[in-house]
DNA sequence: ATCTATATGTGCAAAATACCATTATAGGCA
DNA sequence: TGCCTATAATGGTATTTTGCACATATAGAT
């Protein structure tokens, strides 16, 4: 609802999509490669599932970010030119990207404990309080 | 525990103090002024309520984010000149300020509802796969 | 006189992201 | 053939947020 040059960043959006979190889409992109070896292509379409649908990612977020996790040694890519259409990088997952997957998994919960520290006090006080500020 | 050039920051810390959510300082600093007036000083303090005590935040942040919030309208500043020391900068919600709080407490929920989705399919993954990836 | 606590700021660089544009392959169709 | 669409990957750049170092000022304590 609020707007301003600060909300959101250009076109009437809350925030970088759809959490908040800063680069979100990293921990995504570790756990879909663990499930199975991919492209960035089709990576695009499996980050709807966590909430990417509601506010699209730029493809050029994902892209950079597969090749920004290449040059860490969490992924390796192989070019793929078996199929129609143009080709495709496949990337997999390596043992760093694995541990680097539960690092972010136990920072994302901490990150859910603090929220919900924050949510909980809110709740608190307004009960208290009844909505009214001084 | 991840290096390299983008974990953290600078200083070996794991991302922007405590919760890795984007601007997470302003509905603290809403919420601790619904409480009460009070000025940057203390509520540098009062912050380590919400998780800033282990990740300590940088006071010029509070004080650059008092005053983008007195610009846009949320806060209103007099100085108060009486008691010890320097002058302080007394900052008090406006009506604005407490519907901006309303809306990060509902932009939160949602972040908070994401993360838990991401947590969810990461554990069913693990009770699947057993921790492996081919 | 110097040190510390209180109190508020400024300037700058690094990082993340959104937005825009470009390149290229291949299939369908008028 | 020429045009459109889907697939697939990438580059440039402005904006935003943040961290860090530094500057300034008042007042009490040693």
């Amino acid at each position: 609802m609020p707007r301003g040059p600060r909300y959101g960043w250009r076109k009437g959006r809350a925030g970088p999509c759809p959490t908040r979190i800063y680069r979100f889409v990293e921990p995504c992109l570790l756990l879909l490669l663990h499930r199975n070896a991919a492209h960035g292509y089709s990576l695009l379409e499996e980050l709807k599932e966590f909430g990417f649908a509601e506010a699209p990612i730029d493809p050029s977020v994902v892209y950079r970010a597969l090749r920004d996790m290449e040059a860490q040694g969490l992924v390796t890519s192989i070019w793929d030119t078996t199929g129609p259409g143009p080709p495709r990088r496949v990337y997999r997952l390596t043992a760093q990207g694995n541990q680097r997957l539960a690092w972010w998994v136990a920072d994302l919960r901490e990150t859910q404990k603090a929220l919900g520290r924050f949510l909980k006090a809110y709740e608190e006080h307004m009960r208290e309080g009844k909505g009214e500020h001084h």
